[in-house]
This record gives C-alpha cells, sequence and structure tokens, in this order.
DNA sequence: CTGTTAGCGCGTTCAC
DNA sequence: GTGAACGCGCTAACAG
C-alpha cells in the first residue's frame, strides 16, 4: 500500500503534479483527462493515498491542528468541553489534540511547548496555574491561544469563562429561599483561583441582598480541590455545629463527595431532607435521594466562544469582544422532598 | 524570539551545523570549543530554542507521539485510562495525543486514518465497531497498534482487555451471596461487544454454580448503552414483577441511572435496601445509600500491557504475549445496610 | 492539459 | 572544530 504521491505518479506514469490535482479534486478547474483521472482514481481506490502530514505542515507552515491542554480530563466539565469543541473543530476540518496536565504546571508548560513546537493552528489553554508560559508564547503569533475556565492573565489572551458570580448568586439565593434564609456554609476547594473567588462574591452578595450579616464566616476554604479537602471541611464544619448541617454548598464535586463521606463517617448516616447545593452538574447526581440545587456550565456555547476566538483573533484584533463569559444554569432535583 | 536552528546560526555567527551539535549535546563529541559553545548556550538561554517537530519528523519518520482513540472522554473508565497512559508516554518521552469518536464508526476511521497520516509511532484504539479500519491500517507497520477494552478482530492486533468473564462471575457470585440465592436481573447495554457477552456469560457461569436455572431469562439486553435503554430495561422488569426488584445488576453506569430513574419516576422512590450491582466504577457511587457492588478495571495496569505492546510489538512478533487479560476489583458498599 | 522545480527545517554525511 | 550539501514528501509557481 503505497502513500506518498511520487510513488503514485511513478507507477501511474503521470507526473506529481497531475496526480496531486486528481486527489485534490481540481481535476475539473484544470481540466485534466477524463482518461487520465480514472487511471489515477482507480489506482488510488486500489491502493489508497496517505498524505504525509509532516511533510505537508512543514511546506504550509500550518497543521489543521487544535490543541487542547486541561488539567484534568476526569472532571466531566472538562471531558464533555472536549466533546463540544471537538464538533466544532470537525467542522473546520481541525484535528483536536488533547493533552491532560494533571494541575501541574511543569507539565502544563512542557504540553504547551511541545503542542506549539508541534505547529498546531490554535491553543485552548485551561490552567492550572498564574504563571502561565509567559515567554514561551511570547511572539508565538502564528497559533492563536484562548484561555479558558480560569481568567489568570487576564489581558495577555484572550479569555473564555462562565459565569461563576452570577452562578454563585442565583444558587445561593435558591438557597437562601429554601431554608428559610437560614444561613448555610459554602465549602471551597482550589480557593485561590479566580473561578472559585467569583462564585464566592456571588455567594456573599446573595447574603448581603437577603441582609444576614457574617457571609464571610460561612465560606470555608481550603487550596486544593479534592474529596480530602472536602472531608477536612465537613469536619471542622460537623465539629462547631455539634450536628450535621441542614444545608451546605459546595465549590465541586469532589468537595461534594468528601463533604457527604464526612457525613457518612462521623454521624453515621445523610439524612435524605439535607439541602446540598454544588457546583458543577452531573448525571450522577440523579442517584442522591436529596434536594440537589447544581450549577451546570454551558459547555457547547463555551466551546462556540472559544473556537470563535480562535479563528477570529488573527483577522480582528478586536479587544472589546476577546474575552467572554458564558451563562450557567440552575438545575433542582428533588426539591419536592423537601 | 526565534525558533529556527538557521535564525540562531545567524544571529551568533556559526553555521548551522555547529549550532545544532551543542543544541543536540554533541559538542564533546565534535570537539566544539568551549568558548563556541557558550556563545550558542547562552543564546539559546536567553532567546529559547522550539524545534520544529514536523521537519524533524518529516526528517525522521517519526514523531515521537501516540494517538489514543476513544469512544467517550465522558465515560470515566476511558479518562482514567487515559491519565495512565498519558503517564507512562511522558517516562519515555512520548506525547499522548487523544481524539474522541463520540462512538460513531465513521469518525473513528477518520480519527485513525488522520493520526496515522501525521505520523504517530504508536496507536491505540478501543474501536466502538467490530469492523475497524482493516485496510486503512494494513501494511501500515511504520505504527504498532494496540486494540483495546472490547475484543473484536482478534488476531489481527494485540489485544487489551480486562477480564470481563471473571468480572461477571465474580460480582453475580456476591450478589447472590447477599440475595440468599434469590435470582436477580442483570441488564445489559451494548450487547452484541464482546466485553459485555463475557460479563453475561460470567454472570450464567454464577448462576450454573448455585444451580439455578434460567439465567439467560434474567439476562435483559439492549443494543445501545444509555440512559434510556437502561429506563426501558427497568420498566419491563417492574412491569412484570409488578413492584421495583430487590437487587439487578447493571452492565454500565449510563444503564444503572437509567433504570434507577425508571425506579423513581414509576415507583416513586428508591428504596434504600435494593442491593446494586454495576460495571465500572465511579467515586459518585459513594452517594447512593443503597448497598452497592461494582467492578473496578485497573487502569494502571492496563496502561502497563498497552505500552508493553505499543513498543515491544516491532521487536518480539512473540504472539503467545500479544494479548494480554487483565483482572478487575470488586468493590463493596454499605453492604452492612442489608 | 501535463511536467519541472524550489524550498519548508531538520538530521546526517562528508569535506575542509 | 566547522561548514556545505543532500533529501524526507509536500505545495505552488511556472514552464511547456
Amino acid at each position: 500500500m503505497p502513500k506518498t504521491v511520487e510513488e503514485i505518479s511513478r507507477e501511474t506514469g503521470f507526473s506529481v503534479t497531475t496526480v496531486r490535482l486528481v486527489i485534490n479534486g481540481q481535476s475539473e478547474k484544470y481540466r485534466i483527462s477524463a482518461a487520465t483521472r480514472k487511471v489515477i482514481e482507480d489506482y488510488v481506490a486500489l491502493h489508497g493515498y496517505s498524505i504525509n502530514h509532516a511533510a505537508r505542515s512543514l511546506k504550509l507552515n500550518r497543521s489543521d491542528t487544535i490543541g487542547f491542554v486541561v488539567p484534568d480530563l476526569s472532571n466531566a466539565f472538562f471531558a464533555r468541553l472536549m466533546a463540544a469543541l471537538e464538533v466544532l473543530c470537525r467542522k473546520r476540518n481541525l484535528l483536536l489534540l488533547t493533552v491532560a496536565s494533571h494541575e501541574d504546571p511543569v507539565l502544563e508548560n512542557r504540553a504547551v511547548a511541545n503542542l506549539l513546537s508541534r505547529g498546531v493552528d490554535g491553543l485552548v489553554i485551561a490552567p492550572c496555574q498564574a504563571t502561565v508560559l509567559p515567554q514561551l508564547i511570547k511572539g508565538r503569533s502564528r497559533s492563536s491561544i484562548v484561555m479558558i475556565d480560569r481568567d489568570y492573565n487576564s489581558g495577555l489572551f484572550p479569555t473564555v469563562v462562565s459565569d461563576n458570580f452570577q452562578g454563585g448568586l442565583t444558587m445561593s439565593r435558591r438557597m437562601l429561599r429554601q431554608t428559610a434564609s437560614e444561613p448555610f456554609a459554602f465549602l471551597c476547594g482550589h480557593a485561590e483561583s479566580p473561578s472559585i473567588q467569583d462564585r464566592i462574591r456571588g455567594f456573599a452578595a446573595a447574603y448581603g441582598e437577603a441582609g444576614i450579616a457574617g457571609a464571610e464566616a460561612m465560606v470555608l476554604l481550603e487550596a486544593e480541590d479534592s474529596i480530602d479537602a472536602g472531608r477536612r471541611m465537613m469536619q471542622s464544619l460537623i465539629e462547631n455545629a455539634r450536628h450535621a448541617p441542614r444545608a451546605f454548598m459546595c465549590s465541586s464535586l469532589l468537595v461534594l463527595e468528601g463533604a457527604l463521606q464526612q457525613i457518612k463517617s462521623q454521624v453515621g448516616s445523610i439524612d435524605s431532607r439535607i439541602l446540598i447545593g454544588t457546583f458543577d452538574d452531573h448525571t450522577m447526581l440523579d442517584l442522591l435521594p436529596n434536594p440537589v440545587l447544581s450549577i451546570r456550565q454551558n459547555e457547547k456555547i463555551l466551546a462556540q466562544k472559544i473556537v470563535e476566538r480562535l479563528v477570529e483573533q488573527p483577522a480582528a484584533k478586536n479587544l472589546d469582544i476577546s474575552s467572554a463569559v458564558v451563562a450557567t444554569e440552575l438545575v433542582c432535583r428533588n426539591l419536592d422532598a423537601l
């Protein structure tokens, strides 16, 4: 099974140009004779032809490829976003290359450098660090770069994020309505992240609206976003109150899991009347008997905004539209159980 | 920030060969003068150097890249497997390029063709079809190819799968022990897949051991693996028995979700004493109050076996070791609740 | 309508 | 110690 155009040209006796024109479907345009075309098409149908993208990239300085660097694909949000991005890329004949950074800045930088030197036409980064590859990318204008999910480095690159403030506000409002304005805690992992900060601001704003003082005291913070962090925060909550909370809110599914595990192990069981709020929706929340509020990010719109910025960036240097904030949706489960 | 060796050579005044020798650490070997080396090294340290992988690939016919084609990254198992694979690839200085096929054979073939023509050094495929790219890959021995998860096309390529028969057997045995040998149904999505067939055989074997006849009648089948399929199967189960089952087993998390949703909507609520068995473990199963058995696949070992086959395949044509079956683990939750 | 040719940037071999 | 030259497979401009 031959691959190169040159091989096909040798075997069929035509020049590489002729072969190439036929393969690229430009035989009409250049009025290649039907006979010639048939010979070449038959040959290709029989033996196949596989373009060498490395050579093509080298020549065209373009790879028809988009790099996607993401902290963690086992985070369902990123997995869904990847799926949405891929659909849009495919429409534009781009291959989406996804690489995980495992929340490690070193790996993240290596992945970015790697993808860039492989000539990706664009780069989508969900950074796991504030100091993102500053010198790495400088001048690398050949590729358009879009930052997502966490709005570090504002100003350097176009950014696409969900409206975390509004999400925190909406969910907190609804929680307060359900609890009849009884205050509840907000358990936050990865607290220094700008997205989390925005969620906390939304939380505080809802408290302000309701005329409840001391929202700050109801926010628990942990540096990492993990099950263990969730456990620790719930533990201190239970120890302070001497019983499991009647309602609480979490910054992520991981924190929620830790919190629930902690209740189970410290109190014995999870009262199904506890009101739960959490960021990031997941179908498995269906499994819980409790009333659950969650904030779902809109991956489709996010992907759309990202791709817009990926392709429009070289053309429109319009900084006004360079960053996007996408609305989220409040999802309610089992609220009638209350 | 310059990129090409040629630029550095121009700026420093040395020839491209000299620059390249220094950059590639061969200055000792070719006895480049220390002064020359220092100049070049300092220049690179200051301005950086980004190799052009396209040109390198073209020349070396090698890309230091492994392609990974996977049906669906929002399936947590694949996400974890990807993470495990990436760790091993990184150790060997390989970049793992992950592409999703969305369970679509056409997209799968396109992804494979794409990755191959981009010169990946290896290809890991979790096929979503039996007729995998037969002619596409033929003769494409430049890349080693490993099939995983579903053992179609046995014999053509090395295969790495979990021991689904043993998994089905182990879980079914334990289920029967918990139910005191009272039969329970097995709800299967994507039933024609070899992995599912193996799980069903394990289920039947457990029934055989226990001397229970009619295991076949307890197996429900659906073509697709989805929440809806799960709902349909649970619906027919409930309609036949006139009540929700006291125990049941599912072939995947999606089917489980559908089944539970159906119980909730048809019966009103989910009795927390229902014994649940499911394939594929997920931390969110912690959220369920019910007793839950699940089968966890060992992604670390799977990844290890895959990489072994990826790199050893060219060397050892040893067909005996070319396919691997990896043990699974039974995970128990809340069994004391019974 | 078809053929020839000049690089893209890299690694290698061979001259000086 | 250093430099020059070739070719990987492809595209595009130009020559018939």
